[in-house]
DNA sequence: TCTGGGGTCCTAGGACCC
DNA sequence: TCTGGGGTCCTAGGACCC
């Protein structure tokens, strides 16, 4: 039996839903959809790139990820608008609750995007993507576009026709006249560096990499070259997965305000980051065996190095230590302006070999840092921070958030009643 | 005051083992 | 004195996605 699957994308996510925010809760009466507007991060703090564009910003070819003086530079009237994470997290989970209402089989694939396994519930596939299209419209007021097919590549593809507002087929009947015709950037897991080696083949559109032959593919792209040929020909057969599979590794990272040109500060970023990941960390009950830093100098070149641990661990101390060690081999003084930590080789067992190496009391640890996340819990972030973070009267920058990396959050009002030192 | 932050998967070379 | 052939693990780097 032919699967009937829906990919369902908003429109311009982040733009659209500061539009409705600021018309629905702010009661402004301006569009933002309807000029040329974008989200972006803060320059001032070297984040300055475009997280989305309005559609009418697209026409001045404001393309998201690129930076904002470029933006600028090509449309000098372009809105900005900061970036509201909290609301777009509130936004995706109340588009997810109406998508649960037309199908059990959802799979959010991101912020923005759900696939729904409409097989055997649909009779007329257009009819009720038009109809779900309509009432996130109604209740929400925002615009999305339905791609329908038989497999989740092909609903994808199908998504991102023509915008906003659109349900569009691409049965795999349909697939030389809608897809093939399409140049090959165009295609799921088709970048940048895979466009160019497929152009230095001749191979320009969809559908000269779904007829190119195989060991051609393979000797430039060896078996992303495979993968994509099928792609090209529409072939996929992943299923439509309802829950998330557990996570790789955790890791996260931070662009910092000024360069950073000394190893006390650098350290301090990382501890900070230690933190954040840990904290990840214990509250999925995930150890790791495996830390990683990595580093962007001011000449923005990348950097990383590895070290395994002797046994996994969630503890903060551990990795930061770790995280230091792997620093120090790996930092040729340059200045900094992005800094990283990254774990892998997750085991989810709670119960942690005694290790002879252990430089400390584990459990000790392990108790002390959950009575750390449980007043975190319950008080808030920042209710117990590390006495290196903490900005006292008299005491010298720089200042560090204790829990670096994430999405930004909103820069919390220090309330000292709540203050603990640890 | 130019370029975020979170992920996944693949490849290749070297070390090491039998 | 021509130096196999598997296998796994570790590390660095690259590519792609949202």
């Amino acid at each position: 039996m032919r699967r009937i699957i829906f990919h369902v994308d908003v429109n311009s996510a982040f733009l659209s839903w500061e539009a409705v925010y600021r018309l629905r809760h702010l009661g402004g009466t301006l569009d933002l959809r309807t000029i040329p507007s974008a989200v972006g991060g803060d320059q001032e703090k070297r984040h300055g790139i475009i997280l989305a564009k309005s559609i009418p910003a697209k026409k001045y070819k404001v393309q998201t990820g690129e930076p904002i003086v470029d933006a600028r530079a090509k449309c000098p009237q372009l809105m900005l608008v900061p970036p509201n994470y909290e609301l777009y997290q509130r936004s995706s989970k109340a588009m997810i609750r109406i998508l649960s209402e037309y199908a059990d089989q959802i799979e959010k694939y991101s912020i923005d995007e759900a696939f729904l396994d409409m097989t055997g519930i649909c009779q007329d596939p257009k009819e009720t993507a038009e109809k779900l299209k309509e009432q996130i419209f109604r209740k929400l007021g925002f615009t999305v576009n339905v791609g329908i097919s038989s497999n989740k590549l092909l609903a994808k593809m199908a998504s991102d026709f023509e915008k906003p507002d659109r349900v569009h087929t691409l049965w795999p009947e349909e697939i030389p006249k809608k897809m093939w015709p399409l140049p090959v950037r165009d295609l799921f897991l088709v970048g940048g560096r895979s466009q160019k080696k497929l152009e230095a083949l001749g191979i320009f559109t969809i559908g000269q990499l779904a007829k190119a032959p195989e060991p051609v593919l393979y000797a430039a792209l060896k078996s992303h070259g495979l993968q994509i040929r099928k792609y090209a020909n529409g072939i996929d057969e992943s299923e439509v997965v309802t829950v998330p599979p557990p996570n790789k590794g955790y890791g996260n990272s931070l662009t910092t305000p000024a360069d950073v040109t000394d190893p006390e500060t650098a350290r301090l970023y990382l501890l900070s980051l230690a933190e954040t990941v840990s904290a990840r960390l214990r509250a999925d009950g995930a150890m790791v065996r495996t830390v990683e830093v990595s580093l962007r100098d001011c000449h923005l070149k990348n950097y990383h190095h590895q070290r395994q641990l002797p046994a996994p661990t969630d503890l903060t101390g551990e990795i930061y230590r770790t995280a230091c060690q792997c620093f120090g081999e790996l930092w040729n003084g340059v200045p900094l302006r992005h800094l990283g930590i990254h774990t892998s080789g997750v085991t989810r067992t709670l119960e942690r070999q005694l290790c002879m190496f252990d430089p400390v009391d584990y459990e000790k640890c392990r108790r002390a840092e959950a009575a750390v996340d449980l007043l975190r819990k319950r008080f808030g972030q920042d209710a117990v921070k590390r006495a290196c973070f903490v900005e006292a009267p008299g005491k010298k920058g720089p200042f560090v958030d204790h829990m670096g990396g994430g999405i930004s959050r909103e820069k919390r009002r220090v309330d000292y009643t709540k203050e603990r030192i640890l």
